[in-house]
DNA sequence: CGTACTGTTGACACAGCTCAAGACAAGTGG
DNA sequence: CCACTTGTCTTGAGCTGTGTCAACAGTACG
C-alpha cells in the first residue's frame, strides 16, 4: 500500500533559501497520518496497477482524459511537443506524485516514462465522485494543484530569466528537494541529459558543459552518468538565486 | 454588475491552430446564462470595489492571501521578482479574469497594475465558504484554474524553446485571443514593451526589433505605441507554431 | 518649450547553439 | 570472456541570435 512513500528519504535538511521554495512537507502530504488514512483507502479501492516501460508514452496531449495516475515507482516526464520536434518538459513526476488530476476533459500535455514505471491508474469519473463524497480528498488534490502551479511559476522564472549555470543549479536543487539524497550527498539522476536540457530550455551540450564547470569549481562531483555528488549545496543555492 | 463582460468583443474568429489553444468561450465562462446567474449574485454580495492606479502593487509574493480579486477594468500583471531586479511576468489578467483564487495561504506571485485598474475584492474565507455551499462555483474556479495551468504550460514552451520572432508572434496571438480586436484588425496593447519583454523572457530592445521586423515583413503595422494592426494573422499563427 | 519617460535603432560582444569527433556504458551474440 | 554494436555523454571549434551599451526619436505633461 503506497510503500514507495514510506521508503522515500526526507528532503534536504539545510534548504531554506531555495529558488523553488519548499512547500511544506510535500512528500508526505498525501498518504500519511490522521484522517488521511480513510482517503487513501478509498483511493486505493478504485485504482489499478499499471506498468509502463522506459520511453513509452502513458498518454498524449489531446487524448481524452479518462484516467488520472499516481506514480508508484520510477519517473515520468510531462511535456509538450512542437511539430518540428522541439520539446519542453514542464515537469517531472516522481514516486508519490499525482499526474493529470483535475485536468479537464482532455490531457493538455503528454506523459512519458523516463524510467520503467509503476503507476496506479484511477478512472477520472470515479475520482470526481470521490471528490464529491469526500471533501477532504478534493481539498488535498486542490492543494497539490496549487503546488503544481507554484512549481510551474518558478520554472517560468528559470526559463525566462536565468543563465545556463543558474538553471542547472535550480534543477539540481529541485531534484534534491523532490527525491532527496540517495545516500550521504549522492543524488540520483533518473533522467537523461536530453531530458534535463528539455526541462531547462537548453541544449544537451550546454547541460554537459555546465555540469563540468560546476565540477571544476568543486561544487559537485560526477561519479557516474546517473549520479551526482553535491559537495556544496549552499553554492548551488546562491547560484540559483542569482547571487553571482 | 460585471458590465465589463458584456462589452467585451468576441475573441478572434479565424483562430483554430493557435499556439495557445482556444479554450472554449473563456471570456463568457463566468457571469453569463442559466444557473450561473445565482452564483454571480452570490459572489457579488461578498465583493467590494477597489481601485488601483497604474504601476501600484496589488499584493506581493509572500503576503498572506487574504483576498482574491476579479479584474473589472484595466490590466494586471502577475509576476515574480529576483533579488537583482530580474522579473518574469507569468501572466496578464484582463477584465473578467480572476486572480489568486485558490492559491493557498500565501500569494506565490506579485500582482501589479499595468494600467489604472478597477477590481472586485473578495475575502478568501468567504470564497471558500461559498465554494462549500455552492459546488457549481467551486467547479467554475476549478475550470479556470485548469485553464491557468494550461496557459502556463504553453508559456513554458514559448520561453524554453521558441525564438524571439516566435515568442512575439505567440504573444500577439495571446493578446488577440484574450482581449480581441478593438476595431477591425486593431489590437490594443495595454502593457509597455518592458512588460512584453518580461513576459517573453526577452529584452525590450529585442521586442522592439522583432516588432519592426514583423512590420517590415508586412505582417503587422504599428500605428502607435499602444496599438498594433494585425495584417496577416495566419502568418502570425504559422510563426508561433514554428513553421519557418 | 523644457523635462521626463518610453520606444526605436545601431554597433558590438558574448552566452549558448550547431556541428563534429571521440569517450564511455550497456547490452548482445558468439 | 571478448568483439561488436548502439546509444548516451563529453569536449572542442566556430557561428549566431540575442543581450549590452549608447544615441536618438517620439510622446506626454506641466
Amino acid at each position: 500500500m503506497f510503500a514507495s512513500e514510506a521508503v522515500r528519504p526526507a528532503a534536504a535538511s539545510s534548504s531554506q533559501p531555495l529558488a523553488w521554495p519548499v512547500i511544506g512537507t510535500r512528500r508526505t502530504m498525501i498518504g500519511t497520518s490522521s484522517g488521511a488514512e480513510n482517503d487513501v483507502r478509498a483511493l486505493q479501492q478504485i485504482g489499478t496497477k499499471l506498468r509502463v516501460s522506459r520511453g513509452k508514452t502513458i498518454f498524449n496531449e489531446g487524448d481524452p482524459a479518462e484516467n488520472a495516475y499516481k506514480v508508484v515507482n520510477g519517473t515520468v516526464r510531462l511535456c509538450k511537443h512542437m511539430a518540428d520536434g522541439r520539446r519542453q518538459i514542464a515537469q517531472f513526476a516522481f514516486p508519490g506524485d499525482f499526474v493529470s488530476f483535475m485536468e479537464g476533459s482532455e490531457h493538455n500535455f503528454t506523459a512519458e516514462a523516463v524510467t520503467d514505471v509503476v503507476l496506479m491508474c484511477y478512472p477520472q469519473r470515479q475520482i470526481d465522485q470521490l471528490g464529491v463524497q469526500k471533501p477532504s480528498v478534493r481539498d488535498r488534490f486542490l492543494t497539490l494543484m496549487c503546488q503544481r502551479v507554484c512549481d510551474m511559476q518558478n520554472l517560468l522564472m528559470v526559463l525566462g530569466r536565468q543563465t545556463a549555470k543558474e538553471r542547472v543549479a535550480s534543477f539540481l536543487l529541485m531534484l534534491l528537494e523532490r527525491i532527496g539524497f540517495e545516500e550521504d550527498d549522492i543524488l540520483d539522476v533518473p533522467m537523461s541529459r536530453q531530458d534535463i536540457a528539455d526541462n531547462l530550455g537548453l541544449t544537451i551540450e550546454t547541460v554537459c558543459r555546465t555540469l563540468s564547470d560546476l565540477k571544476r569549481a568543486g561544487v559537485i562531483d560526477i561519479p557516474n552518468q546517473r549520479q551526482l555528488q553535491l559537495l556544496d549545496v549552499e553554492a548551488l543555492q546562491s547560484l540559483a538565486a542569482g547571487e553571482d
